[in-house]
RNA sequence: GGCCUAGUGGCUCAGUUGGUUAGAGCGCCGCCCUGUCACGGCGGAGGUCGUCGGUUCGAGUCCGAUCUGGGUCGCCA
């Protein structure tokens, strides 16, 4: 017999009281009263309905049965002399005249309490990912996270975007991170590797005469995880468009995400189109970053003259930079955490002072300011109330340590952090190439495939730090939603851009020989983006760990603990991919 | 790889300047309870305090090393 059920256990109302229905679930709680009266909390995917048993006899049936088994119950409907407004299903209940037990849960003891997981421990929930995604709260993250992806697509499809599926298996990419690799069983020594990014193929397929691309692409790399990256594996929703620019790429997302945003979010604000676009440099002068969280109004101030004059050690020969804000009103030990915070994720330190009432410096690094004080209030507008936090150093580091401070004060601040809401914004005119910091050579800023803002002709420029390109972040609350660009289509251009950083037309044909040829036989412009699906969804659920958004997340170490993947292997199989294991006990 | 942080019953945590028998809540087991919904009441089982070594009359607590998890820097389109 087919398991079947009536009804879902979300569905009954106090209209369908007396009917007779068959619910399926998992049995989630029993409240017994007395003997005679014990109430069951019965579970699925849809919600939770409760089971009245009034009779030793129908109790019996389930006596002995542990927590989390499944059951299916035939039952009639009823008003409930009890009514909850905490359940949907509260105005009724289900007395029961047939139980039958589907599947048991052997232990009557779980790791973790069901509705309690997200408290558990991080490698038990995802060591039983099964009993972690059976809370109510995990699951719909999950659920939304599938929505927010069928809205994308079909947002993509209503703007002519094609779907397109490229491969899982394809070559090592000299560029960017380190690559996932599988060894070729028919060519010993040679490798396929798992995508970075659909990068070439997308590309290729502008070159093939695809108008508008589009796929909710896998992406695998070999890196470190963060709390914000998965290690290994994640989403990018992909997309190129052929005969177009970057304002054009710019259309289209800002048609497709932020109502999206609007509809699934936490916030339902989002910021009005056209986003802000601001130039990368201007970011890292005002924000002290590349991915501002422009909910935030405080702003970065260069004080490298004013404070370098001072005999405060920290600050000789320094860039030094200030975040000023009136909204502050921390104790001496909350400021010192504070500061150690921004130590500690910015790996510098920062000073700060406070102006009191009388307008007076107190605190911090005060002492050693009583010489520029009037210099420095009408530089910084300081009033009494004023909080100033200072950041020394290199300039990258100081710069860095500022954004670090202004993100952390401002949010502290009041009337400085407007949270409830999407703050998108471009990041634009990125440099094409910087000076590598170990080589202290001149390298690609991104990636190699972008146009260079002018053509050949800005090529030829003086100095190749002065070169933009038309390569732009998507920005949203401070955090780096994609990446993208408009690309290089011209092999000339192309050479002519590896030539300044040493590579000759060899090394391009070397490196990207398909694209490379492929744009040899008549390419269009293109330009596309790949805005990150997991951090999206992060976005819109307000969770800072991107394994809650992740239905079989791997933990920090990139391990699959659920499945206990990676693991060894037969040794036929390693013979059969060409693959000698060196002993690693 | 560096730095920060945590590790105490099945789970989440408390445990003071080192001092008798290591506590609580949840869960589990038993009994009681006729309207619960985080049900309630009474009783019970369950702990080599991550591991190894050291200091001490005495270590969950102090010291050293190490393992594991998380965060972060490096790394990363």
């Amino acid at each position: 017999m087919i398991q079947s059920r009536t009804h879902t256990c979300n569905e009954l109302r106090l209209s369908d009281a007396g009917k007779t229905v068959t619910l399926a679930g998992w049995y989630e709680n029993l409240r017994q009263v007395s003997k005679n009266l014990a109430f069951l909390q019965l579970r699925d995917f849809y919600g939770v309905t409760q089971l009245v048993f009034e009779d030793e006899e129908m109790l019996s049936k389930i006596d002995g049965i542990n927590k989390e088994s499944t059951i299916q119950v035939t039952g009639v409907v009823r008003e409930r002399s009890n009514k909850t407004d905490k359940l949907a299903t509260g105005d009724i209940e289900v007395v029961p005249t047939e139980v039958k037990i589907l599947g048991k849960c052997i232990y009557n003891e779980l790791p973790f309490e069901i509705r309690q997981s997200r408290n558990a421990d991080e490698n038990f929930r995802l060591k039983y990912r099964y009993l972690d995604l059976r809370n109510p709260e995990v699951k719909d993250r999950i659920v939304l996270r599938s929505k927010v992806v069928t809205e994308l697509r079909n947002r993509m499809n209503a703007e002519d975007f094609t779907e397109i599926t490229t491969p899982i298996l394809t070559c090592s990419s000299p560029e960017g991170a380190r690559d996932y690799l599988v060894p070729s069983r028919k060519f010993p020594g040679h490798f396929y590797a798992l995508p970075q990014a659909p990068q070439q193929f997308k590309q290729i397929l502008m070159a093939s005469g695809f108008d508008r691309y589009f796929q909710i692409a896998p992406c695998f790399r070999d890196e470190d995880a963060r709390a914000d990256r998965s290690p290994g594996e994640f989403y990018q929703l992909d997309m190129e468009m052929a005969f177009a620019g970057q304002e054009d790429v710019f259309g289209v997302i800002e048609k497709v995400l932020p109502p999206v945003f609007e509809k699934y979010g936490t916030y339902n604000r989002a910021s009005q189109v056209p986003f802000k676009r601001i130039p990368y440099l201007e970011s890292l002068e005002k924000y002290g970053t590349d991915k501002p969280d422009l909910r935030i109004d405080l702003i970065v101030q260069d004080v490298t003259e004013l404070l370098g004059r001072t005999e405060f050690e920290p600050f000789k020969d320094a860039v030094i930079k200030a975040v000023v804000t009136d909204g502050y009103k921390a104790t001496r030990k909350e400021i010192d955490k504070m500061i150690a915070d921004v130590e500690t994720e910015s790996g510098s330190k920062s000073y700060w002072f406070r102006v009191d009432e009388n307008g007076e410096y107190v605190g911090g690094i005060s002492k050693f300011l009583a010489d520029i004080k009037d210099e420095l209030n009408e530089k910084l507008g300081l009033k009494p109330g004023c909080f100033v936090a200072v950041s020394a150093g290199k300039k990258s580091a100081a710069i860095k340590t500022a954004g670090v401070l202004r993100r952390v004060l401002g949010q502290a601040s009041e009337g400085h952090f407007d949270k409830e809401c999407y703050e998108f914004c471009w990041i634009v005119d990125f440099p094409m190439y910087e000076i590598g910091e170990e080589s202290g050579e001149l390298e690609f800023c991104h990636n190699p495939f972008s146009m260079p803002q002018g053509g050949a002709e800005a090529l030829d420029a003086e100095d190749p730090l002065s070169i933009l390109a038309y390569q732009y972040d998507l920005v949203c609350n401070g955090v780096e939603l994609s990446s993208g660009a408009v690309r290089n289509h011209d092999p000339e251009i192309m050479v002519k851009a590896f030539k300044l950083v040493g590579l000759g037309e060899d090394d391009v044909k070397a490196k990207f020989p398909a694209m490379y040829n492929a744009f040899c036989y008549g390419a269009p412009p293109h330009a596309g983006i790949a805005p990150g699906v997991d951090r999206m969804v992060m976005l819109l659920v307000g969770e800072d760990s991107i394994r809650e958004i992740i239905p079989f997340p791997m933990n920090k170490q990139a391990q699959d603990i659920m499945m206990g993947a990676p693991a060894t292997v037969e040794q036929k199989q390693l013979d059969e991919i060409h693959i000698a294991v060196k002993d690693v006990e």
